[in-house]
DNA sequence: GAAATACATCAAAATATTTTGATGTAATCA
DNA sequence: TGATTACATCAAAATATTTTGATGTATTTC
């Protein structure tokens, strides 16, 4: 099941579950659809203070969830979408092995 | 993004989120892709303690991930394909709508 | 080079989650 | 009816995560 995955392994899988039972987390996620972000950016949108912010994207970071870029004193984040497509193909998967042995009722 | 999911709202999502970030937790839903699975057989095959088993499949079934059927003393359970469904569009749309954003290198 | 800005990191406190072992409940079996 | 089995729940302890405010490190600007 987990070895399916062709970015990541079954340790780092867990990671990127662990980094989405967040709303804080998921709402930087959200904001980082919109393309690379900065910290400071993701503060003025949230309103949260700068080291909750930079403890929260430590975590994404981590997982392998998002890459960053530094540009002169900013450092932009942007989603990683090969780790995201993996973790939506194991909810596909999951989906249809599931599928393909459920007994009619 | 989360307004997009046909069975889940935003709060029971992170709920999944959460329910999604821990290792047992990702086991269990593992074996339950081979259809209904009773407690008993969990503690059998997992190996770990009855109460602990009970404790973390409370916490799937309260997130909405799987539903349960008791039959005599047993009690079965499945995951809620629709569910998952939802959870893997999120991702899809996470993905997308990063994609149609994202400006060349 | 001093001040300002962007961000990371740290240690302590606050809070939340998980584990454990015991007990409770309901169904079945002898 | 009494014993057994399957499972849930509980309270306390153990453990992990998150928040907070302070400090540290580059980088840029003046």
């Amino acid at each position: 099941m987990l070895g399916q995955l062709k970015k990541i392994n079954s340790e780092q899988f867990i990671g990127i579950m662990e980094s989405l039972s967040d709303p804080i987390r998921i709402n930087i996620l959200e904001l980082m659809t919109s393309g690379e972000i900065c910290v400071c950016d993701i503060v003025k949108v949230t309103r949260l203070s700068q080291s909750k912010i930079s403890y929260h994207i430590k975590i994404l970071k981590d997982s392998g969830l998002i890459s960053d870029r530094q540009e002169g004193r900013w450092v932009y984040y942007k989603l990683d979408l090969e780790v995201l497509s993996d973790i939506k193909n194991w909810m596909g998967n999951l989906i249809q092995s599931s599928s393909n042995k459920r007994t009619c009722i």
